[in-house]
DNA sequence: ATTGAATTTTAGGCATGACTAATATAACAC
DNA sequence: GTGTTATATTAGTCATGCCTAAAATTCAAT
């Protein structure tokens, strides 16, 4: 199956499929407007062309979901987006809050060369900072830890960060300025109403219910 | 007076219509076509539109010019471009060859924040890899040595390459393996019907006109 | 089964930035 | 000056990718 070239708006929603489907069992038109920030009526114009292009499979009033040759594009996509966050962040000092963004429109841009050379200087690195997996050369996605969200897990004890969930600005600077990212080791205290209370390098936090569910971690059993 | 947001296309018009206006007393329309790749009536067009916000000034069969917003405008797509050029070469490993076309694409892209980064990181460069000015922060263009052109040279001596007057990628990788790069001192030997010949680290080569015209030199009078 | 709400699709429009074909203007030679 | 050639403009199309308003379909609740 060929790869045709596509639009910076086509490799979005075949990426926002993707990322949709990881979570939802299926993916409705309404969920790619909202994530993509259009009407409904667009969506539907929009997946009728990527249906003929043979990119997508849509069963109307079902869902939508990826043939394989869209997948291969929309990991594509991911892969230049996850390396380019890396990227900003480890040679060119972007903070946590910033790369999202710049990435987004880098990643329909940059060319196979350019992919290439940022993943060598880094040496092919699997997860981008936000614990996301970066998607191999050959677009395979890589093994990652098996990871449970904060307020699921129960007890008293130390786990480690895996993957933050968000790309919101306001809330990824507050869990950079209190050390919630990934890698970071925390101790379990309590499940509270208010939030779950946990200590990072000493010190004490109540991690409010909304934010802990953002956040995931190691699921090691005790 | 504002700066407005511009697609694409319309940062392109107002670059090469600074970069013709460097070359040439006057900018037509068809040099516009001819550069950008498109027929003379999407020129027309697209001059209207940057007329009507302040961006060119156009005198119908005279010639287009870039108002103060509109070269403001082109300087930093400029120093965009340069910036990458170097920092892909340098940073990045790219061929002198193979910059110009991942720049071309980046230049629309990156933000104020992606271009202050590698400036600092290669310490505010004033020149890119062909030799050509980089536009400073504040959109002047720093002070470059006289040049001239190599068949211009008359004489027996040694010069040192200022700059080279192309982005095609043949042309560039052949002038790469000859070692003719902005910076080299070569050693002016004959002006013959064929070319010029010159020596370089040792070695005699005869450097064809059409390509010795693409060649400027620092005009060091003997 | 039927109504009502939510979702999706159709129909029709709009802006952008290209294009071709045809026309108008300028510039130059004689 | 007239005519020829260059150049530039106008007029009208087209593809993209979005939009709103209205109609169709599905699903769930009674």
């Amino acid at each position: 199956m060929e790869k045709p070239r596509l639009s910076e708006s086509q490799e979005d929603y075949l990426k926002e499929i993707f990322k949709l489907r990881e979570m939802n069992e299926t993916v409705s038109m309404q969920d790619l407007a909202r994530k993509l920030d259009v009407r409904p009526p667009s969506v539907t114009g929009m997946i009728k062309k990527l249906c003929a292009m043979n990119l997508v499979e849509h069963e109307p009033y079902k869902g939508v979901q990826l043939t394989e040759t869209g997948e291969k594009i929309a990991l594509e996509v991911l892969r230049h987006h996850r390396l380019l966050e890396l990227y900003l962040a480890r040679h060119l000092n972007y903070s946590w809050d910033e790369i999202h963004e710049e990435a987004e429109r880098l990643e329909h841009v940059i060319s196979e060369k350019f992919e290439a050379a940022i993943a060598d200087l880094m040496d092919h690195p699997t997860h981008d900072p936000h614990g996301d997996p970066i998607p191999t050369a050959d677009l395979e996605i890589p093994d990652s830890p098996s990871l449970a969200p904060l307020p699921s897990l129960k007890g008293t004890r130390s786990i480690v960060i895996g993957r933050v969930m968000t790309q919101d600005r306001d809330i990824l600077s507050l869990l950079f300025r209190l050390e919630l990212t990934p890698g970071q080791e925390i101790e379990l205290i309590k499940n509270e109403a208010a939030g779950i209370r946990v200590r990072i390098n000493g010190s004490q936090y109540l991690v409010p219910h909304s934010i802990a569910r953002l956040i995931w971690c190691e699921n090691t059993e005790t």
